[in-house]
DNA sequence: GCTAACACTTGATCCAAATCAAGTAATTAT
DNA sequence: ATAATTACTTGATTTGGATCAAGTGTTAGC
């Protein structure tokens, strides 16, 4: 989902975009707001979420640097989701109309961009098969060992809070907690602070 | 979703396609599978799935008429997932090679292109916020009146079996029964057949 | 037309995650 | 340094979907 050749941008364009900052908890936008902006994250972590009733909430994604968001302001009219910043985090920013431009005058950053798109599907596709998973430890481990990008490797270092990772996998943070230490009873993993070591 | 513009391409382009028809439950491809075509759906339907571990299998997509699959086969070596007929179908077979020569000369197929692909994310995303939603008939009712394309309509026709809509959304048919008759009973929906309609 | 398969419904029971509650440890703020 | 917040853990209880089982109705096949 790397989209560091997105900034590898034509001279005469990359002078159109800009960069914005946000503070830790700080929006970027808001559903239903007019959607004018596509973003690529430099440093950070941006949160996508959507307002499903008064008390529900539903995260989406977690953007992180490298990589992009809000690719539906291209085809468009209003953002979908709300995006807030995680931690302190700056984006570039990167008007609706320029990046078309640039997508239709480009092939190779076009190609770029729909090869992210791809891996952005992939992604969620991942997400909703762990959805399928019921039993949360078999869930965590399918998660876990699809953290490892080499067969070979066996740590992953959890870069974000337990309670956020549970949010992601559709569980509280006490069932995480449970399924973690059933898979170091029965010797699938060994841990040590944040990080996890699969035991093959 | 829809990519009937992909079939506008450019004539010499177009010679090169052909056509493939698949009886219900017939494999187009395999996950594992040297990724080499990407394909429209022009009848039918196509189940995408994956096969998690022996006895489990994970429902990724139905792919329509006028609808695509394999998008990955453009960025990667392997089919990452199985697709199979769900019915009688026919799809249209664009050799991987010439799709992408196709994105790089033809700025407006790329752009559908892309198009399509955002669609795709967001109904992914949809998805995905269902399954955060965990009372079965609260699931159920985002689910109708996501169905519901333009906001003074109140009627949903399904059209696939129950079962496959309850394994959509990550629920048995047992449950998805008894949510129906709880939003009926509820007065949230009224019921004919296989038809809903939205009491608002 | 009869049989078989399938879709859906209904009921009883089971099970695992959510919830509620409380405590500990670690980090952040003052 | 101390207080406050946050992250994580642990236990007891609740809850709601899964499962098992059986029945009805409809569709498809012979």
């Amino acid at each position: 989902m790397d989209l560091t050749d997105i900034l590898r941008l034509p001279e005469p364009l990359r002078n159109n975009i800009t960069t914005q900052n946000l503070a830790a908890g700080e929006t970027l936008f808001t559903q239903e707001d007019e959607a004018t902006n596509f973003y690529l994250v430099t440093l950070g972590r941006i949160k996508l979420v959507r307002y499903i009733n008064e008390d529900r909430v539903s995260t989406f994604e977690i953007v992180r640097a490298s990589q992009s968001l809000a690719e539906i302001a291209l085809f468009e009219d209003i953002y979908t989701c709300t995006a807030i910043a995680e931690v302190d985090s700056e984006v570039i920013v990167y008007p609706k109309e320029l990046l078309l431009s640039i997508l239709r005058s480009y092939p190779d950053v076009a190609i770029d961009f729909m090869e992210m798109l791809v891996k952005k599907i992939q992604s969620l596709k991942f997400r909703l098969e762990l959805r399928d998973i019921r039993i949360a430890h078999e869930r965590v481990l399918h998660y876990l060992r699809h953290l490892v990008n080499f067969p070979e490797e066996t740590t992953v270092v959890l870069d974000r809070p337990l309670k956020d990772i549970a949010n992601d996998l559709g569980f509280t943070p006490e069932t995480i907690s449970r399924a973690l230490i059933k898979l170091e009873t029965d010797a699938a993993i060994a841990r040590q602070e944040n990080i996890i070591i699969l035991q093959k």
